[in-house]
DNA sequence: CGATTCATTGACCGGGATCAAGAACCGTGG
DNA sequence: CCACGGTTCTTGATCCCGGTCAATGAATCG
């Protein structure tokens, strides 16, 4: 949540106080909230994996995003009345639970805070974009490659990286369902890439090892994940726009 | 604009004057705003149609959303330093241009507009995420018939339809680059649903002759559109909400 | 140590891409 | 009014990426 702009001190003690109060722990596989579902409180990945999928008619799966450790899961649950996707676990997950009255007067009295969520919903719905342009023009090898090196970047944004290592606990069933593919091709493109020399992994922990060769494959532009922006404008000008919009 | 909620008489006063005062005339194929540029104002599409999209390194193109009258083109501008995709006419248009700050000052004081907008990105948001399970799932013949029958909805949602006609000035190749699927075989797919009489076309004028059918075709669930929202919810109370939020 | 899930491999098939060539439909100027 | 060059639509032949089906290991777990 920090990607764009720096909590203060209280803010950043404040959230963490939340977060703290109500987690509960997720086994892999368990619903955190459904299609159709409404709840008044929002919920936060604390640690593990959980992603946004939607089941077709005849049962097949699309996974939308994967939320990582720091994500907030369903923000729009203040304006929608219902969830229009639902949200699981891929791995053991601890979730925290922040009532969404409690949730309303932070959005209301820190603006840091309500800053980094409507970010966050600008910055979801570009990667989004992006995720079409995938699915709609890239071949199958570059779509695992963009899949594998967007999540590169997203660990090292929240500094869950050692080296270029990092776990990313998913079935390759699962990566099959984010990518529109089916299982076999994907192992075939994994195999594809660690051929290749560009990735390795042993079970759930990948690792990157030619970082801009990764890149190449992918066909990846970061301009999309907007994170020049938080050097590009300082925070005060941000948050004096932010301030005559809320 | 106004699908979610009902604006007031002042309010879509203000509205109408604003559009009225700075209008410009394009030609197809024109570009309203571009990848990467900024610009204070916003644009808004008042006839005609255009489209978001993305151009490939290697030339080809991603049309994103279709865009007509009535929708906002950049609003997510006050917030992001640049944009992180282009947005052209395919058809001749009329745009109008509304200065940021004054809609800035709308945002703060007419919290009716501010639902409208803020409720219009979260359906952005939902409409990319069931385009990214329609690209990813569906097969060619129901992405086609998806993208009319959501055409239909929106075309009846903002009041251009007469019988089930309405004007969609694309060319077949647009629709490729909207559905991800090559030219040749757009045709082929809009053949078949002309053979089973759920559509028709006479150049750029559309009908859906049998919109069950249709519907069928597209595997289409109008839930993403969270249209029943706007009964299901009173607007005093989605106000009330959205004034505890900003 | 059985049972179940997950990764891997091979053979084969088909949806949609690609390439190429006509046909129909423009707006434009003579 | 017609001739025209440029889009756009249509059709056919062929190819290939990725899907499907099925079987075999490998790994994990009660």
């Amino acid at each position: 949540m920090e990607q764009f702009t720096s909590f203060s001190e209280e803010d950043r003690k404040l959230l963490n106080e939340l977060a703290f109060k109500r987690q509960r722990q997720y086994g892999a596989g368990e619903d955190i909230i459904r299609e159709g579902e409404h709840s008044s409180d929002i919920h936060l990945v604390l640690s593990g994996l959980a992603c946004r999928y939607k089941i077709l008619e005849d049962g097949r799966r699309q996974i939308l995003a994967f939320l990582v450790a720091g994500d907030p899961c369903d923000s729009e649950i203040f304006i929608l009345k219902e969830m229009d996707h639902s949200i699981c676990t891929l791995a053991p997950s601890v979730i925290a639970s922040i009532s969404g009255g409690i949730m309303r007067d932070l959005l209301l009295n820190r603006p840091g805070i309500a800053l980094a969520l409507w970010w966050g919903t600008l910055q979801d719905e570009s990667v989004l974009r992006e995720r079409i342009v995938d699915h709609g023009r890239r071949d199958a090898y570059s779509r695992i490659a963009f899949l594998i090196y967007e999540m590169l970047l997203r660990m090292r944004a929240v500094g869950v990286i050692e080296d270029q290592h990092f776990e990313f606990p998913v079935t390759q069933a699962d990566l099959a369902d984010a990518t529109g593919l089916t299982p076999v091709h994907v192992n075939r493109m994994i195999q594809r890439l660690r051929e290749e020399k560009l990735i390795a992994n042993e079970g759930k922990r990948w690792t990157v090892l030619d970082p801009a060769g990764l890149r190449e494959a992918a066909h990846f532009n970061p301009n999309y994940l907007h994170l020049d922006r938080a050097q590009a404008e300082p925070d005060s000008n941000v948050a004096k726009r932010l301030k005559g919009l809320i």
